[in-house]
DNA sequence: GGGTACCTGAAA
DNA sequence: TTTCAGGTACCC
């Protein structure tokens, strides 16, 4: 479900409810979450930064010896804080339904964060450092996201352009939403060699790239169905999708049925007139 | 590089 | 019953 600008919304909101507060304890419901050895030992620290990182959030707790608690929420994967007292809106439908999911839960002085997963491939870590989970690769928000670089990133390749915009070694944070929403705006087809792009369009894939992902990010992501905010609410950059999801209705520019195509086992949506597709 | 697997649930 | 889902690790 989040791709970069629902994690990005993720952290945002959970940085004020987080810093400054003391860890009581991390609990570990779920057996598949290996990773996290002696969660003890985070009993007692400080939160002192929740960041995105990639597509992880990363939780900075200072205190003796520094250690993070990092999170990447796959598809289904939710951050929900709770501030401990009784949700009133809530059914008990929902929360029944909510600690079916729940697989980690962060104690603190005030309040705790509620790790929910349906699909369990969610992943929360332990670190002494960040190195195992920083990318290597240009985050499309940041300010090496250049024409010039990502020319070079695209070099001589073949891959078609959507699966090579889905490649967390190259860009970090694009996925498949955002990834049929770029090409939409750039208006270049999702199934043109990547490196075979004129400096023209590699302008446009760029400038595309960061105004869908700042308006995306301004609405607090999109939600289809799972995802949801710090706060357990919604996204609305769905209202503002062009393609993905809307196959067989008419393109808002041009009136053309969006397509719908399987390309790796991933769907991809597009308009065939305004990207010149084949 | 491209398929397949990991897991669960909703919708077709 | 089958198909599909905001991700990615691991196999040829």
């Amino acid at each position: 479900m989040p791709e970069l600008p629902e994690v990005e919304t993720v952290a945002r909101q959970l940085a004020p409810l987080l810093v400054g507060r003391t860890v009581k304890r991390l609990e570990i419901l779920d057996t598949k979450l290996l990773n996290v050895s002696r969660p003890g030992r985070v009993r007692a620290l400080s939160i002192a930064d929740v960041r995105r990182l990639g597509k992880w959030i990363t939780i900075s707790l200072k205190g003796g010896k520094d250690l993070w608690i990092a999170v990447h929420l796959r598809m289904t994967g939710r951050l929900i804080f709770a501030d401990g007292r009784a949700e009133k809106g809530a059914t008990k439908n929902d929360s029944q339904q909510e600690d079916k999911h729940l697989r980690a839960r962060l104690l603190l002085d005030q309040g705790e964060l509620l790790f929910t997963d349906v699909r369990r491939f969610g992943e929360v870590r332990l670190l002494n450092d960040l190195a195992a989970i920083t990318p290597k690769a240009i985050d499309p928000m940041s300010a090496d996201f250049q024409p010039k670089r990502l020319a070079e990133l695209l070099g001589k390749s073949k891959q078609e352009l959507k699966a090579w915009l889905l490649r967390q070694d190259r860009l970090v944070g694009l996925g498949n939403i955002y990834a049929s929403e770029i090409l939409y705006r750039a208006r270049l087809s999702p199934f043109r060699p990547a490196g075979e792009l004129t400096t023209k369009e590699v302008g446009q894939l760029v400038k595309a790239t960061r105004q869908i992902l700042v308006k995306a990010v301004e609405n607090c992501g999109t939600t289809f169905s799972d995802f949801q905010t710090a706060h357990g609410s919604i996204g609305s950059y769905q209202r503002f999708l062009k393609v993905y999801g809307r196959e067989g209705q008419p393109c808002r520019r041009c009136s053309a049925s969006v397509k719908r195509h399987n390309q790796q086992g991933r769907s991809t949506f597009y308009c065939e007139d305004c990207q010149n597709v084949d």
